[in-house]
DNA sequence: CGCCGAGTTGAACTGAATCAAGAAACGTGG
DNA sequence: CCACGTTTCTTGATTCAGTTCAACTCGGCG
């Protein structure tokens, strides 16, 4: 089993939970304080915010993808992101200070938990390096290489400001892909 | 002391060392493995990597800025990424490998290893949206609030790079600042 | 039916890239 | 301390990818 975020609800099923949404349905609000991770299990999540009334999107996260309000979490802060269920969906859902006594009491975990955090950190250098070289048209093809099928389940607005893009350059580039 | 980068140099003072390299230096270089992270005590580092000929700078470490080959440490690959000295400067350094040792004797020190990594990753965050949305201009004035006095310290085209632009871009930014 | 959100298409506009010279600044050796 | 070549920075003209604004299509769904 190589990707360590497979590995999370069977090493954290005593402090993990199950939950279900409906699509729409906000997980978390922006301005409150959250301290929950979201672990998808079936469904489709994003996390957003707005930008001078746009609504753009941060993360999108698929089955066994994760997202949080990165922010809130690791600054104790309220959020500027709002967390939706893109369609319905059964989520794992793990306490961040609850996350932090189970490694006190597991050190053995602390592993997992510094290889979870390397996956993210890393995906977010690729993303960084996509945005700061690459045409709509290879961002595009890029998010299709690594999370293919995600045309057929989220909208092309939500790709579309996820790619720092607009919607209708979308649009035209898929138009002849 | 609220800047956990500066707790480093005491907190692993076992297991660090510290460098000196001129000006123009390399510490890295792409292709081959790095295990080790660099922490800045005087001077200027960068990383960079090449894109089609073009040399873009991925990071830049000033006073207390931390820099590695994060591909390499993180996947234990070959590294995209060089890292050179932009000024004569003094450099902790800190084996990746020997860090894991030194968090197993002191688990106490987990805390701030985490704390470090939330750091870079928020910082990471905060990059990727400046990139998404903002314009030439509003991504080197965010520079500017980042990195005061950069650009007293690195050329033009290194900053140009850093933020996705052309050099001839960002030259004409700053005649009207 | 008629509305509504999501997607498409078109035309005009614009910020930034590209290409091409020059002008400063810089260091090195005489 | 100056002369030279190199690198860094600036400036201008042109082009282009992507935005903006606006209208229109399509497929549900009440």
């Amino acid at each position: 089993m190589q990707n360590p975020l497979r590995q999370i609800p069977e090493a954290f099923a005593d402090i993990i939970s199950l939950q279900t949404y409906r699509k729409g349905q906000l997980l978390h609000r922006a301005g409150q304080r959250c301290h929950t991770l979201f672990l998808v299990k079936t469904g489709a999540l994003r996390s957003f915010y707005l930008v001078e009334e746009r609504d753009v999107t941060a993360h999108f996260a698929l089955e066994y993808g994760l997202v949080g309000a990165v922010d809130s979490i690791m600054k104790g802060t309220s959020s500027r992101y709002s967390i939706e269920a893109l369609e319905d969906s059964t989520v794992y859902e793990l306490n961040y200070a609850e996350l932090e006594g189970h490694l006190n009491r597991h050190p053995g975990q602390e592993r997992l938990a510094r290889q979870v955090t390397q996956l993210l950190y890393l995906d977010l250098v690729e993303r960084l390096e996509g945005m700061t070289f690459l045409s709509a048209r290879a961002r595009y093809e890029h998010l299709l290489e690594r999370y293919p099928g995600i045309t057929q389940r989220v909208s092309l607005g939500h790709i579309a400001s996820y790619l720092g893009i607009t919607q209708e350059t979308l649009s035209r580039v898929r138009r002849q892909g």
